[in-house]
DNA sequence: CTGAAAGCGCTTACAG
DNA sequence: CTGAAAGCGCTTACAG
């Protein structure tokens, strides 16, 4: 039933050693001897099967991605860059997420070592890193979408967290603003301490105090952003601006500001983290420090795909820069 | 370097044949013999290859999706949802967005014909559904999450989108609303027409004329909601409230409603489609017509992997609930 | 209950 | 430039 390279022998009256050079192009091949090869190929509608010639050359065309939930709006852009420069590659892309914790940890174990896939991106590493790191020493290929030297014996890619905090802080500050409440994300997150070191660093450089009461860990929910507001409101403190770490916990934010009376952004400015879709569509829209989501995924999958290829990994992390967008949230200053 | 089954079975003292038997539990094995080959496999740490187990049965344990970008919100869910399911029955995923188009699909027959995978699941096909039926009729076990009864000739799931129409219509009801825009997705999607359907049919139920000028063909953007609004407004034309065919399109008629300074939702109640977190987070939020997307994909993958294991398609198709979820941008009637 | 052998569909030295 | 043969790591009748 399935076309086999036999069949594409026979037909063209030559050896299957023969059908394998034409269909690599390595090896001389006598020019007529490749066109005839190539027509009855064409004719049978041959494709080699990607199982036989995996097992032959001892590695595929597969590729693997372990992400956390699609539901966070964020992880489905990265993806999605990963998959268009996977697919362009001409390689397949095998998906693994962390739903089910530890136990689909350990499925993702058995397919690794079954060595279903021939290389590994892995984004936003928590405790798999460790996963990781085994896998690396076995000889898999690993690459990260992480943040910034967190794991320097990972290749990985990364944005500008410091600047990005850095960004939000010089725009808050030109608007006036001179109490701010930082809603982080998981504070074990060294991309949160360097969007927070960036912010408060950058408040400090032009004289304002950051009260550490004023930084609030959440958890990367709308929740933890409303939840933030709340307390620090029951708590009598003031503010006049947010920095969440990102959009979803600034549309949290939003929503407390809003329940509070409190108008954004005559009162209170706010500015978000990621740029997701959703920060358009917030009222007011968010201004946000938008990370360059699917360029991290595709950057992230070339450089897998250029280890595959037996180039060396880059010494340095591949830096992405992250980037103010303003709306109206927290408007341009008027000069 | 990797394990085979021959170090197995040198280890062990058997034969291959006999490790294979205690990996698949296959035929008689002394029971000690068994304990005995167990005990190597652990202490090598020996994982079957499964190119070589895929080859040698001519299947595998991989499954692929095809579904549209990630970027819609809705299109990552139903994937997670059936990750989750692929995931916990043991088999790996391969996806394929259709980010690309014509050139992405001829990759991504190549990777069918080289028989990557060993069934497929087509999140709302489209114009890819002639390329599923080749497939089908190949042989390749197909699952499609669609609109209910467009492609009879798939095992498919789907949710009542007329049904959804109508909840709509008879909430807008109850709040009083008689001249409604509604802003469709593209009508030649068989689920967009459902929900028109059940919409009119239901206002028209209770007497009231739905003027075909008051229904918009959107194409399921933010920007096509906001610009179905602001044209009616243009035109002149009343309205008392929106029904978007999908949650970003009511997010964008908000947007627009907002700008043109009518309130929602006293002047205009605005019902949205899908449920996709987004809904939560609008000023104000959605009320919306649930979709159970998680449970889409995870039921379609069910239905593939039962599929796989011989057992016959489902004479009609899945067709899991969609529900109305009221928030205040079309509150509950006061009784 | 167990093993030797053939076969799955390729690739790759090795000869010629 | 081309072919015969061995090998990739398994499974599966077929004998015993």
């Amino acid at each position: 039933m399935r076309v086999t390279i036999a069949d594409v022998a026979r037909a063209a009256g030559v050896s299957k050693s023969t059908v394998s050079r034409v269909l690599n192009s390595k090896g001389e091949v006598d020019a007529r001897t490749a066109r005839r090869v190539r027509h009855v190929i064409d004719r049978l509608g041959y494709v080699p099967s990607s199982r036989a010639v995996g097992l032959a050359r001892g590695r595929g065309r597969t590729l693997a991605v372990l992400t956390p939930s699609l539901s966070w709006p964020w992880a489905a852009e990265v993806l999605q860059g990963a998959v268009d420069a996977v697919e362009a590659a001409g390689y397949g892309l095998l998906l693994f997420t962390r739903g089910r914790g530890r136990e689909s940890m350990a499925r993702f174990a058995g397919q690794v070592s079954a060595s279903a896939f021939d290389g590994l991106l892995v984004v936003e590493p928590e405790w798999q890193i460790e996963a990781a790191a085994t896998l690396h020493r076995t000889g898999l290929p690993v690459v990260l979408v992480d943040d910034r030297a967190r794991h320097p014996s990972f290749p990985c890619v990364a944005t500008t967290n410091a600047l990005g905090g850095e960004l939000a802080a010089r725009h808050l500050l030109a608007l006036g603003r001179r109490a701010p409440l930082v809603v982080t994300g998981p504070q074990r997150f060294g991309s949160v301490r360097d969007r927070l070191d960036g912010f408060v660093r950058t408040l400090e450089a032009h004289g304002v105090e950051h009260d550490p009461r004023r930084t609030v860990e959440g958890d990367f929910t709308v929740r933890s952003g409303a939840e933030a507001v709340e307390k620090l409101l029951a708590d009598g403190q003031d503010l006049d601006a947010v920095f969440a770490h990102n959009d979803l916990g600034a549309a949290g934010a939003l929503q407390a500001l809003r329940a509070a009376g409190r108008r954004v952004p005559e009162d209170v400015a706010v500015v978000g983290f990621d740029d997701v879709p959703l920060a358009a569509c917030t009222d007011p829209p968010l201004t946000t420090v938008r990370q360059p989501l699917r360029e991290l995924g595709a950057a992230a999958a070339d450089l897998l795909l250029s280890r595959l290829d037996g180039k060396p990994p880059p010494a340095e992390p591949v830096v992405l820069p992250t980037e103010l967008v303003v709306r109206d949230s927290a408007p341009a200053p008027v000069p």
